[in-house]
RNA sequence: GCCCAGUUGGCGGAAUUGGUAGACGCGCUGGUCUCAAACACCAGUGAGAAAUCGUGCCGGUUCGACUCCGGCACUGGGUACCA
C-alpha cells in the first residue's frame, strides 16, 4: 500500500481543527515561546508559493518547540486595512469589508491545506472595530502624553505644564497650540509627499523614486495640516536598542541609516550690516578656516530679509522654481547644480573675512538648520557648487597621498590642518575636538546632534483605515473618552476624496460628535493596526483592555519574528517604537518587540517561453531556434515539466493552439526560461494549492525548505519536487512492507518490538544530532538533507524497529505532521503526536572507535588509511611511515614534518 | 556615491574552530524489469587521455585556505544632495 497523501492529510487537518490541537494557553507550568510570522495582507490574488516560505519554517520552529516542552504561542491574522481593497472599491463600489472578508476566506481556506499550527482563536483582523478600538486607544495615549527629556521617556502631558511659563494665562486656543508642540500625536504643517492620483499623503518609505511606491504616480511635496507622531523623541532609543537585539546585521544596518544619527555642531555666523545670525550645522568644524561661502536652502525663513534689492527678483524667481519642483524632478537632476546669490554676506568669525551667502537646493530645509558652511576644497556637494559659480576653494587640510585639488575635493577625516591658525599642524580628529572646544568658549556654538529621522506623518486622506479618534470643537483638536471607543468607520456614498478635495470620510453624513463636533476625516496610514498587533495575541478577545496585565506579563515579546526584509525602514522601526512608547507608560514590560528576527529570501517565479516561427503557428524548440526568426511567448509554467512543453496541454491551453505545429529537439520541446517576479501576466505564479493537490502538503513544506537557506532569494523551480516526493515514500516504507513483500494486509503496517542494533541507533542519534543543530541554527535546508540520509541509511540496514522508527516519527513531524500523525497513529498512540517529547540525544551512541584518515601530502590528499583513534601522535607517524603507498609518494625523500590532527587528517612536508 | 549581503559542478545547494571541496536532491548517461512506456531498482556523473587542474579575479599568511588578511571585478538588496 503507498502512501495516501489526500487522505492522510485531510484527515488529519480535520482532527486538529474538532481537537483544537493548536490551542493555546496563557498559563502553563512549561517554559513560554512566542513564534510570530508577519501577518498578510489579504489581497485579491490569493497566495503564491512564495507566501508560506516564512510561514513554513516558523511552523517547523514552532512544533519543534512544542515537542521540547514548550508553552508555544503561533498566532496568525491579517492586517485588513489598505489600498488595494479601497481601489477595488472605488472602481466596483463594493464595500472594502466586503472584499476583505472574502479575500481573508480564500487566505485562510489556502493556509489550511499547508497544514499550520496556527491557533485560529487568536486570530486579529486590523479593520475589526474591536481591534481598532485598541488602535484608537492607543493613539490617544500618544495624543496625551510628551518626551520628557530630562527622565528619557515619555509622561503624561499634566507633567509638562508646570514647566510651561505663563501657560495659564493663555487663552484655550493658544494653550492648544502650545500643547501641540509637545504632544507625541501632533497636529502640524507639515511638508508631505501628496499623491494627487491617489488623492493622499504618502510617508517617506511608500515613495521610492519620486513616484508612489504603488501605483507608480507621481508624487509632490505640499505643505499641509497632518497628524504625525513623534517618533523623532526616540530616535536615540531607536539607535541603542538595536544593540541588544539579535536581528539581522542588514536590519539593523538599515535602521541605523534611516535614524542617521549625526554628531556636530550647530555654529553661528554674523551677518554683515544686520543684527540676524544664520545658524549652521557641521560635522567638520575642524574646517572652519575653509569656509568660502554659506548655502542656505530655499525654504530657509532668512532668505527674503537679506536678499539685497539688486538680487531681488532673481533670488524670488529662484525660490518659486525650486518649490515647485516636485519630489520627482528633484531627485532626477540631482546632478544639476542651481543656486543664487543673495547679495549679503557673513563674516567669519576667526578671520572676520566677508563671505558671500548663497541660495541652494542642494541644501535640504528639513535637516539640520537648513543651512550649510560651504567649504568646497573638503567637501563633494560644496565643490561642485563652486566649481560652477566660480567660488574660491581655500585648502585646510593636506592628505598625506597625492591629491589633484582643481579635480576634486578632499572628504576624508585623514591629514593635517594648514592655513588654519590656531588649528595648523593638528591632525583631523585632534582639530574637530579643539575646534568645539574653542567655539563653545567664544560662545559661537556648541556640539549638537542631528538624526535624518523624520517625524511620522499619520494621516491618510482615505476611506479603509481606522478613523483617527479625534473632533474639533470651535476648531480645537480633541481625543475622544476611552468610553467612546471605537469610533467606527461610517458609511460612505462613494469612496473617492469630495470634489472640494477633503477625504472619503467627509462624505459621511452625520459624522459629528454629538451632532456638532466635525470628526477628523483623516484615517490611519497602514502601519498602524500591525505597530502592536504582537500584543493582541496575547490577549485577542479583550474588551476592557488591549491585552491583560497577566497575559502580557506571561508572553513578554516574541521570541522568534519571521519576515520580510522589506519592512526594515517601516513596520519594524514603529513597531518598536509604539513598543518602547507603550514602556514608557507601564503598560508592558518590554522595551523590544522580537528578540530575534530573521528575514526569508524572496521567491521568483520562472518563466518559461515557447519560440514562435514569425507570424505563424509554428513553434521551434529552444536549441534550433537560431535556425529562425522567432518570437519568443510566455507560455504557462504548469504546463512545462523539467522545460520540456506538454504539447496536448499546450494545445488545449488557448484556442489558437489547437493546430500548432512543433519543431523538436529528440522527440521534445524544450522551452526557455528565465527568472522574473512572480506575476500573472507573465504565467510563472505557482500557486501551493496546485503543489499542495499534487504532492501533498508535507512534501510542499518540505521542498520549500529544501529549496536552499532560508535568507537567501531564489527562484521557484518545481523540477527537485520528485526527489522529496520519493523521499515521502521511502519514510512511508521503513514503516510498512513493500508490495512484494509476502506478508501483505489490508493494513500492512509492519513494525518490529524487537531491540535495535547498534548501526541502527547510530544512525537515529546521528540524526537526532544534526536535527537539533539545523534547527536552532535555522539551517531547515541541511535538515531535510540529514533527514535523506537517515532514511537512506536505514532503509539500506532494512531496519523496521519501533525503537528506531518511533522517535524518527518524532523529529520529522515538525516537518511533515500530517505523515507523523498517521504514523504515530499505527504505532499505537491515541494522542496527537504533537505533544510528544523529542527523542533525547545519546552521545554513546555516537562514538566511534576508528577514523579513516586521508594522508596528504603537502596538503594534498593521496590516499586513506583507517587507524585506531586512541593511537597516539607518535605511533600513528610510525604507522603512516610503514604503508608502501607512503613510500610511494615521498619517492625516497625524507619528510621535512608530518603533522597530525586526531580526527582529521595526516599531512606530510616533503 | 555610500551601506549590507553574496559569487562553489549542467541546476538548487553542502562543507564545526582553517584540516578529505562538491553532502543531499534534481538533471543526465548506462543497465535490470517490461512487448513497450511509466514506476521502481542498480551503477556512474567537477574538468582532463593522463600528469594534473579546480570554490569570481590578483596577491599574501599557513604544513594546509571556499574559510583568515590586502586589493579588484561582478550580481542582488537598501539608501541617497543629511552638511
Amino acid at each position: 500500500m503507498e502512501y495516501n497523501f489526500r487522505e492522510v492529510e485531510k484527515k488529519w487537518q480535520q482532527y486538529w481543527k474538532e481537537n483544537k490541537t493548536f490551542r493555546t494557553e496563557n498559563k502553563s507550568s512549561k517554559p513560554k515561546y512566542y513564534v510570530l510570522d508577519m501577518f498578510p495582507y489579504p489581497s485579491g490574488a490569493g497566495l503564491h508559493v512564495g507566501h508560506p516560505l516564512g510561514y513554513i519554517a516558523s511552523d517547523i520552529f514552532a512544533r519543534y518547540k512544542r515537542l521540547k516542552g514548550f508553552n508555544v504561542l503561533h498566532p496568525m491574522g491579517y492586517d485588513s486595512f489598505g489600498l488595494p481593497a479601497e481601489q477595488y472599491a472605488i472602481q466596483t463600489g463594493q464595500h472594502p469589508e466586503i472584499t476583505t472578508k472574502t479575500n481573508i476566506a480564500r487566505y485562510r481556506e489556502q493556509l489550511d491545506k499547508i497544514g499550520f499550527s496556527f491557533d485560529w482563536d487568536r486570530e486579529v483582523r486590523t479593520s475589526n472595530p474591536d481591534y481598532y478600538k485598541w488602535t484608537q486607544w492607543i493613539f490617544i495615549q500618544l495624543f496625551n502624553s510628551w518626551y520628557n527629556p530630562e527622565t528619557d521617556k515619555a509622561e503624561n502631558i499634566s507633567t509638562l505644564i508646570p514647566k510651561l511659563n505663563g501657560f495659564k494665562s493663555l487663552s484655550e486656543k493658544e494653550q492648544s497650540d502650545l500643547l501641540l508642540d509637545y504632544r507625541l500625536a501632533f497636529l502640524s504643517d507639515t511638508m508631505v509627499n501628496w499623491c494627487p492620483q491617489l488623492g493622499t499623503v504618502l510617508a517617506n518609505e511608500e515613495v521610492k523614486d519620486g513616484v508612489s511606491e504603488r501605483g507608480g504616480y507621481p508624487v509632490e511635496r505640499k505643505l499641509m495640516k497632518q497628524w504625525s507622531l513623534r517618533i523623532t523623541a526616540y530616535a536615540d532609543r531607536l539607535l541603542k536598542d538595536l544593540d541588544g537585539i539579535d536581528w539581522t546585521e542588514s536590519i539593523k544596518e538599515a535602521q541605523r541609516n534611516w535614524i542617521g544619527k549625526s554628531e556636530g555642531t550647530s555654529f553661528k555666523f554674523q551677518i554683515s550690516d544686520f543684527k540676524f545670525q544664520i545658524e549652521v550645522f557641521t560635522t567638520r568644524p575642524d574646517t572652519i578656516f575653509g569656509v568660502s561661502f554659506v548655502t542656505l536652502a530655499p525654504e530657509h525663513e532668512l532668505v527674503e530679509k537679506l536678499t539685497t534689492s539688486e538680487n531681488k527678483k532673481v533670488v524670488e524667481e529662484y525660490v518659486t522654481a525650486a518649490k515647485n519642483r516636485s519630489e520627482r524632478e528633484r531627485q532626477a537632476d540631482v546632478k544639476k547644480i542651481t543656486g543664487v546669490f543673495t547679495g549679503s554676506y557673513v563674516e567669519h568669525p576667526f578671520t572676520g573675512k566677508q563671505i558671500p551667502i548663497w541660495i541652494g537646493d542642494y541644501v535640504l530645509a528639513g535637516y539640520g538648520t537648513g543651512a550649510v558652511m560651504a567649504v568646497p576644497a573638503h567637501d563633494t556637494r560644496d565643490f561642485a557648487f563652486a566649481t560652477h559659480f566660480g567660488l574660491e576653494k581655500p585648502i585646510v587640510i593636506l592628505p598625506s597621498v597625492d591629491w589633484d585639488f582643481a579635480e576634486n575635493s578632499y572628504d576624508e577625516k585623514l591629514g593635517k590642518l594648514v592655513n588654519s591658525d590656531f588649528l595648523n599642524g593638528l591632525e583631523v580628529k585632534e582639530a574637530i575636538k579643539k575646534a568645539i572646544s574653542v567655539i563653545e568658549e567664544k560662545d559661537l556654538g556648541k556640539g549638537k546632534t542631528n538624526f535624518r529621522l523624520r517625524d511620522a506623518i499619520f494621516g491618510r486622506q482615505r476611506y479603509w483605515g481606522e478613523p483617527i479618534p479625534v473632533y474639533y470643537e470651535n476648531g480645537i483638536p480633541k481625543v475622544l473618552n476611552e468610553n467612546e471607543l471605537p469610533l467606527l468607520l461610517p458609511e460612505v456614498d462613494k469612496y473617492l476624496p469630495t470634489e472640494t478635495g477633503e477625504p472619503p470620510l467627509a462624505r459621511a453624513k452625520d459624522f459629528k460628535k454629538d451632532n456638532k463636533w466635525e470628526y477628523e476625516y483623516s484615517t490611519m496610514p497602514g502601519w498602524a493596526g500591525s505597530s502592536w498587533y504582537f500584543l493582541r495575541y496575547m490577549d485577542a478577545h479583550n474588551e476592557k483592555e488591549f491585552a491583560s496585565k497577566e497575559a502580557i506579563d506571561y508572553w513578554q515579546n516574541v521570541d522568534l519574528y519571521i519576515g520580510g526584509a522589506e519592512h526594515a525602514t517601516g513596520h519594524l522601526l514603529y513597531v518598536r517604537f509604539w513598543t518602547k512608547f507603550l514602556n514608557d507608560l507601564g503598560l508592558i514590560p518590554v522595551i523590544e518587540p522580537a528578540k530575534k528576527l530573521i528575514n526569508q529570501g524572496m521567491i521568483q517565479g520562472v518563466s518559461s517561453y515557447v519560440y514562435r516561427i514569425g507570424n505563424s503557428n509554428k513553434y521551434v524548440s529552444l536549441g534550433l531556434r537560431k535556425e529562425y526568426d522567432t518570437t519568443p511567448l510566455h507560455v504557462d509554467v504548469n504546463i512545462v515539466t523539467n522545460n520540456v512543453l506538454d504539447i496536448e496541454a499546450f494545445k488545449n491551453w488557448r484556442e489558437d493552439n489547437a493546430n500548432a505545429e512543433f519543431i523538436l529537439e529528440d522527440g521534445k520541446y524544450i522551452c526557455g526560461s528565465e527568472a522574473e517576479k512572480m506575476s500573472k501576466s507573465k504565467w510563472n505564479v505557482v500557486s501551493p494549492d496546485l503543489m499542495v493537490e499534487q504532492h501533498g502538503a508535507d512534501c510542499l513544506r518540505i521542498y520549500e525548505m529544501f529549496l536552499g537557506p532560508l535568507e537567501l532569494s531564489k527562484p521557484w523551480n518545481t523540477n527537485g519536487i520528485t526527489g522529496v516526493s520519493n523521499f515521502i515514500r521511502k519514510l512511508w516504507r521503513l514503516y510498512h512492507t513493500c508490495s512484494n513483500n509476502q506478508q501483505l494486509t489490508t493494513n500492512n503496517f509492519f513494525v518490529s518490538n524487537e531491540p535495535a542494533t547498534k548501526p541502527e541507533l547510530k544512525v537515529l542519534h546521528k540524526t537526532i544530532k544534526k536535527i537539533i543543530s539545523d534547527i536552532e541554527g535555522f539551517s531547515f535546508n541541511t535538515s531535510v538533507s540529514n533527514f535523506m540520509i537517515c532514511v537512506n541509511e536505514l532503509t539500506e540496514l532494512k531496519c523496521n524497529k519501533r525503537e528506531i522508527l518511533e522517535p524518527l516519527a518524532i523529529i520529522i513531524a515538525p516537518y511533515a505532521p500530517h505523515l507523523a500523525e498517521e504514523l504515530w497513529l499505527q504505532l499505537g498512540h491515541n494522542e496527537s503526536i504533537t505533544y510528544a517529547t523529542f527523542p533525547e540525544l545519546k552521545e554513546e551512541y555516537l562514538i566511534e572507535s576508528a577514523f579513516n584518515y586521508p594522508v596528504s601530502f603537502n596538503g594534498k590528499t593521496r590516499f586513506f588509511h583507517e587507524y585506531d583513534l586512541f593511537l597516539t601522535k607518535e605511533q600513528l607517524e610510525k604507522e603512516v611511515m610503514t604503508l608502501e603507498q607512503t613510500q610511494k609518494y615521498l619517492e625516497g625523500k625524507t619528510p621535512k614534518k608530518i603533522i597530525i590532527v586526531h580526527n582529521k587528517i595526516v599531512n606530510i612536508v616533503i
